[in-house]
DNA sequence: TAATTTGCCTAAAGACTTTAGGCAAATGCA
DNA sequence: TGCATTTGCCTAAAGTCTTTAGGCAAATTA
């Protein structure tokens, strides 16, 4: 019988389908063998074990998210940079649910050092420029986005915003409308 | 051998300090079997399987944030009132990782709906009474809340804001400074 | 073509989940 | 108080997932 070409590069891609497909929690290194008809043990050359799976698809997501993102914030400025900016954040969540509990994987620091995370706060910055804030506020302001929409997306997907009116949609363009308010007006301490 | 007095309740309640030593996906039937000196297959008189616990970890650290918010609500008012919810929020999830962990467990709706999560919806329409807003924007706000609280407790347990200046408290305080003033002046359609 | 490396395999042990069926302690009733 | 029933924890067993060790054959290199 001959090989499947197993390498960990095709395994995380596949791990992230899986993940996007039964959840990031029930992404397994048995079910990814399966996929590949293929032994379990198999897998073991490729990836040191189920955690590792886990963090690379983590990593991946990361990446993928960071590169939209970037796209995203390619010419423009201002609130337009901030609606596009948080527009990846929630699109790539609901395409990819899977991918995207995965980026919430909690790495080790040096892991996440080293991950794609830190062009995310480098991008949130970036959008900050657009508005008048200098140290220590625009740290305080880029944690502020980040929960936002880190909180706002995984609230949505976890039901909590479903079947109850407004529109989950409107109520994400007035929560922006709102964050651009409160950026062009940052309280003095 | 005598009897080991397990119920459901207890059983829980082990559960949940199991959830905060060892983490929320850590909790296992078979550790919380340890935990009692008991075999395995006598748990499942009491609990109908391991996401059943889990649910039920689920149901009570939402109810324990639920009291803890309405305690902390009585008697106070605007400004006032948003920190000091907010507080119990971040403050719980220090207190109790695994559980506030747990509390983010995706329910079913039924569930969901007879779940304290409901009285959580409540306290921040409460909250929102201190300022002057109508729907649909009081709702705008609810989500907007409760995003910034969980998004920021997520991110912070994660240990996203650690080892950088300045100090997470600091920027906590900040966020609800800028919470509070964005309330007061929520911006128009 | 021979030697080496690489890739997937079989085998096996350990952990967790869940169901089925059993015995004894606790409880309820005459 | 004695007997019957219920309840609580047990043993046994099957299924899944993880992970390591060691083997054989295909692919690569010399």
């Amino acid at each position: 019988m001959g090989r499947a070409g197993l390498n960990t590069e095709r395994l995380t891609r596949a791990g992230a389908e899986l993940a996007d497909e039964v959840g990031f929690d029930q992404v397994t290194v048995s079910a990814l063998a399966r996929r590949f008809d293929v032994k379990v043990a198999s897998l073991y050359s490729h990836v040191k074990n189920s955690q590792d799976l886990r963090t690379r698809i983590a990593l991946l997501a990361l990446d993928e998210l960071a590169e939209r993102g970037a796209a995203a914030l390619a010419g423009r400025a201002g609130k337009d940079a901030l609606t596009a900016f948080a527009d990846v954040y929630r699109d790539y969540a609901r395409e990819h649910p899977g991918r995207y509990a995965a980026a919430q994987l909690r790495l080790d620091p040096e892991t996440a050092a080293a991950s794609a995370g830190v062009k995310h706060a480098r991008m949130m910055r970036a959008i900050l420029r657009g508005y008048d804030l200098t140290e220590p506020d625009e740290t305080h302001a880029v944690r502020m986005l980040g929960s936002v929409f880190h909180g706002y997306v995984s609230l949505e997907m976890s039901g909590g915003f479903s079947h109850s009116a407004p529109d989950s949609g409107e109520s994400w363009a007035r929560v922006m409308d709102a964050l651009d308010a409160l950026l062009r007006n940052w309280p003095a301490s």
